[in-house]
DNA sequence: GAAAACCAGTTTCATTTTGCAATCAGTTGT
DNA sequence: ACAACTGATTGCAAAATGAAACTGGTTTTC
């Protein structure tokens, strides 16, 4: 947080998210539920690299969209959750998705989520958000998973079938 | 346009666009019509390099989210214009305008327009667009401007009014 | 209780990208 | 002819990236 260059809300969302990289690993975190390190570096697709993950947690800590905290379960494990300010970003991640499923050459098992998000609207991004809010927040438990159906559509996709999201 | 990192929407999103100055190019050609490379250049309030602005147009193009036109009036002169994949960034625009506003610590002149196109919602966003399509694409002009209520906000904002936007 | 596997990073080093200032050749106005 | 302006390019130092090996510690397995 030197000086920034200059006070325009795009701007100022740029420096800190305008990477190739911080995007990717909160979405790893909100969509996938990646809480630990090695979750984050091995398990995603586009395959990131150790140093570049620690620099990108480390600037996602101070910056305030993530928080860390110690696993009971082992000494040297952190739980990584999201701040509410990264919560925020859903909206963001949803247009994300949306122009990326209209403009670049997206694959049908990855863009699946995109696509239900979008079609479930500004409600479904709210559900989600208080379901993130539940899982990084400790907030009460909504009735519904939005994350558990995003994940079905997903595994059915991969299973091979391909009447999903068609609203008939 | 080599090889991908994966066929996430996201992820191909940020390929795109995901570095701390192509949005900014885009939005200075969208929100403050700048369509010459001095334009871009020197209006700018980051400060762009020349290098850097030549290399994010040239990319652009290739993206295929401008377009280049010879400018009648300078034979050296080129004219930027927005694609229709551009046009329909404006949401995603938005979004961050208003993930901006809300958690960085952006100025008020910079912030009305956001400010107004959130408040807006997606029907002014749209009305936005058909706008963009009118003086980027050729396409017939819309009744209203929506470009020319989001500058004469900031200029009364800019003249020190405080009472705008307020809905009172 | 020793070995193996796992954990969150760090270190090293080659390559690429940025940021900045100066420069360039072509175009236009005077 | 000449100065100002056009869209760039060049040179160079600093920073960021990417890949792989490595570290110090922890947990599991045998």
């Amino acid at each position: 947080m030197d000086q920034h260059r200059s006070g325009c809300p795009i701007n100022l969302t740029l420096e800190i998210l305008g990477d190739g990289w911080s995007l990717i690993v909160i979405r790893d975190v909100m969509f996938g539920n990646r809480r630990h390190f090695r979750e984050l570096l091995g398990q995603s697709e586009e395959g990131i690299a150790s140093n570049i993950l620690s620099a990108r947690l480390k600037r996602l800590l101070a910056e305030g969209l993530l928080v860390k905290h110690p696993d009971p379960t082992h000494r040297q494990k952190s739980i990584y959750s999201l701040t509410e300010a990264a919560i925020q970003l859903v909206p963001l991640l949803v247009q994300m998705g949306a122009w990326g499923r209209r403009h670049t050459p997206v694959s049908r098992e990855l863009s699946i989520r995109a696509q239900l998000l979008e079609e479930g609207g500004a409600q479904m991004s709210a559900d989600f958000m208080d379901e993130l809010r539940h899982i990084h927040l400790g907030a009460p438990a909504p009735e519904k998973s939005v994350l558990a159906g995003l994940q079905d559509a997903y595994l059915r996709v991969v299973a091979g079938q391909t009447d999903v999201g068609t609203t008939s």
